[in-house]
DNA sequence: GCTCTTCAGCTTGTAAACAACACTTACTGT
DNA sequence: ACAGTAAGTGTTGTTTACAAGCTGAAGAGC
């Protein structure tokens, strides 16, 4: 099935927006963007009030839109309500993930697999990857589908962490021991386990300010 | 400021879904409702794909729109994360909310208040907004509007459920209960009474058959 | 020089016509 | 009688044109 052009531009449009091709705060108008993909205003219309539910952008009537900016305060709260979600989720991935699903997982993530990779990219695109595994191994889609919201708004500071060689390597090994503790069914450990893990990554993301996001954001645009 | 007309057919759309006026899986398409609200097809499309985006209707490419029929598995799912939020969130509560907010909804569900209320409609809503009330209370607004989000997927059951008086008293109490806990900054208390209160609704739902969901849809439809 | 008004321009909001596609039905060939 | 096909109908998807409203600058009045 061929996708519509709404489809079509939603979907560039939201990966520019992650990606920090379009600035966050900067001004957009329909018109503007039906000129870049060549269509008119109607299919970017709709993509925009999609995004706007999601709440990547803002739409200002009459005025124009605007991409959300960084918010540091809510993405803390994010934090939080996915440290809850989580930590439920491993839990009851231990009553319904399969024994195959969670070897898989494991394997993914054991330590020498990792050794030679080096592209940091690919490290974080899978490390969101095994969150979501769990979530869906919960056996609960909704839950899955709030984490993947989620993910959406956080994965910001969430690229913008700058993960040297030994973050990877203990990101390996909690990620092992969590698929290890669910694998013996011990609920508490893995919950105990996972929350530790999230919150690791919350603490780095309160401690980037605002100015050094900026700064990252440039740097990220200049790599990209 | 104005409303426009997509925010009104928006906003009345969604009041007839929730409100069982549309019968959930009718169809429905763009042109009938233009017809109804006496607009273009245009602001009925933007209302419609925000309704899809929040899940409340599903649009088939080319077919027509949806109403999203009841799935009871999935109520049971959204229980289980508001379940996991709630708790959260009434601890982050003990935490944050002031005396003078706590007391004024303890006051709201103190027994004596309630005995003469008999609209059972009236209930139901304050009911939600007690919990959303702590929800903002926990001081984490992201919290706050996914337990809002799932508030608009389970209210069918909610709306459904058809409490005696019995059960509207316990519901003040335990609410009082809940309260005064938040008072007295004891979260391991609060949580677990949180959880529990949920859960009893929660099994209402589970109880709840399609079958009867049906009738009782019916039911609210000729008393509506 | 300062303030208020007016107007031009850009923006989103809405309408109406047309295009593309899916399902149904009737027809045709075997 | 049956299968395949083609036309017809109804739906969403897209385009284009127009309406309504906000913003900022230029100009009139004081």
């Amino acid at each position: 099935m061929a996708k519509s052009s709404a489809q079509l531009v939603y979907e560039q449009l939201k990966k520019k927006i992650i990606d920090f091709e379009i600035y966050p705060g900067t001004r957009i108008t329909e018109s503007e963007i039906a000129e870049d993909f060549q269509v008119s205003r109607t299919p970017v219309r709709a993509a925009l009030q999609r995004l706007e539910t999601e709440g990547q952008i803002t739409i200002m009537p009459k005025q124009g839109c605007f991409v959300r900016s960084v918010d540091i305060e809510s993405i803390s709260q994010y934090y939080d309500v996915r440290i809850t979600l989580e930590a439920t989720a491993v839990e009851l991935a231990c009553d319904h993930m399969s024994d195959e699903d969670i070897d898989a997982l494991q394997e993914e993530w054991n330590r020498e697999n990792l050794e030679n990779e080096i592209d940091m990219e690919e490290i974080k695109v899978r490390e969101e990857a095994f969150h979501i595994a769990i979530a869906i191994g919960s056996g609960n889609n909704i839950l899955a589908n709030y984490l993947r919201d989620i993910n959406n708004h956080i994965r910001i500071l969430r690229r913008l962490g700058f993960p040297d060689r030994q973050a990877v390597i203990e990101t390996c090994d909690e990620h092992s021991s969590i698929c290890q503790l669910i694998r013996e069914h011990n609920k508490t450990q893995a919950r105990r386990a996972m929350t530790k893990h999230i919150r690791k990554s919350q603490e780095l993301a309160r401690s980037v300010t605002l100015s050094q996001l900026q700064q990252a954001i440039k740097r990220h645009q200049v790599v990209g």
